[in-house]
DNA sequence: CGCGAAGTTGAGAGAGGTCAACTCCGGTGG
DNA sequence: CCACCGGAGTTGACCTCTCTCAACTTCGCG
């Protein structure tokens, strides 16, 4: 059953009871959690052929809502889901995949998310979105979602977000067609910055002149020597 | 079978080929990656009964090691478990459901990673330890991992980490019993920190008079107006 | 008892958050 | 067709939190 959403409107709503399994099969969506103190996070992104909702029991930690008017999102019941997984081996192990897939996504993305600067953030989610709109490398990168969405995605401000688009716009690693329309110019150079490869050659002024700087003199696994 | 590690002995290293899935048995382990800039991330803590090491084909994306001396790792072929899981629509099934429930840690993680000051990420913390090595309300929490751990965990500073749980001592809200051996003298206020909750009651000056100010005023869901 | 690693504490600096002003853009209505 | 409006996006100035660097203390173990 596939259903079609308006951008905001809701798939389904954080403590809904789960009922369905869903898979996105056109547009865009996005993963919401409110935390205590009235932030919100954007878990992930949703794209088409991405699976998303699983859960056994209990009510949804998260809400879904569309990102891009007229996304489609295929529902399947979980009970019919949960059968068909039991009666046939094959769909069992293309969930599990589904899953791997997931949790490995969460766990590079937690490490984006935790030690890095506001321009690697932003250099990494730049090419994860290539990569998961499988646009071509001539072609600009469009991104469905508002700053806004992008800062709460990266858990930083937008304002920071903004900055750091700026940034690499003026390294001319990156151009702009259109405010969501990015043209990734120089991809190797994306990637340093997205590795921390980048703070290595950095302006910075030291009694009264500049000088290059290189950051990480440190070297790997220093920090925790036995235990 | 099951196999015995010292501490900081690898149960696997990154960049092995995926050969195995795991469960601990006793003990403790950390799950870790380097990113490109030389920090050390840990993914996850693993505790008895806790699943790792899923994957379908390819290297591992991370390492484990024991940080508990003595640690009982259980190891189960890959090609067997997978087709037990095809043969056996229970087992199956709990695999998705240790799969799902290690999805939604990771997602709650990144939410406590992504927005929250250090001294939320801390509490929030010795909460989740609290809750996941089954201690009892009356006992003191004992953690297994070093501060350098700790901090590796939640993406910040060790000495940050030093710093926050100085400052719940401070406030009679933990104890300590030895370095690893915390007692959550007040969980509600502990769950307070956690959930923000903390900067709630502070006293400001307001027209020369000391009010009450809420520091979530702004309603959830504000930011982000239209799209 | 002494050593090295773990942990804590202090001082200073820098990256990013916050607040505020401003620009840009798309849509609506005159 | 243009003026206007509101939200998205950008830019600037400032301030704060956390990281960094460094010294010091405590702990565990031979």
């Amino acid at each position: 059953m596939i259903a079609e959403y308006d951008i905001g409107e809701p798939v389904y709503r954080c403590n809904d009871m789960i009922e369905h399994w869903y898979r996105v099969v056109g547009g865009a969506a996005r993963k919401t959690a409110l935390s205590g103190d009235g932030h919100r996070h954007i878990v992930d992104f949703l794209f088409p052929g991405d699976f998303f909702g699983f859960g056994i029991y209990g009510h949804r930690a998260f809400g879904v809502e569309a990102i891009i008017p007229g996304t489609l999102v295929a529902r399947y019941p979980r009970g019919n889901a949960e059968r068909l997984a039991d009666s046939d081996p094959q769909i069992a192990r293309n969930i599990r995949e589904a899953t791997f897939e997931s949790i490995s996504r969460l766990q590079r993305r937690m490490i984006t998310i935790g030690r890095s600067s506001a321009l690697e953030k932003v250099s990494t989610f730049l090419l994860e979105m290539a990569d998961r709109t499988h646009t071509l490398a001539t072609h600009a990168v469009f991104l469905p979602m508002s700053r806004y969405d992008i800062a709460d995605y990266l858990a930083m401000a937008v304002e920071t977000v903004s900055r750091a688009l700026t940034e690499l716009r003026g390294r001319h690693t990156i151009a702009f067609r259109g405010v969501r329309r990015v043209r990734i110019c120089d991809r190797s150079a994306l990637e340093d910055v997205a590795n921390g490869l980048d703070e290595a050659g950095i302006t910075q002024r030291r009694n009264g002149t500049l000088v290059f700087v290189r950051h990480a003199e440190r070297l790997p696994g220093e920090r925790t020597p036995g235990n």
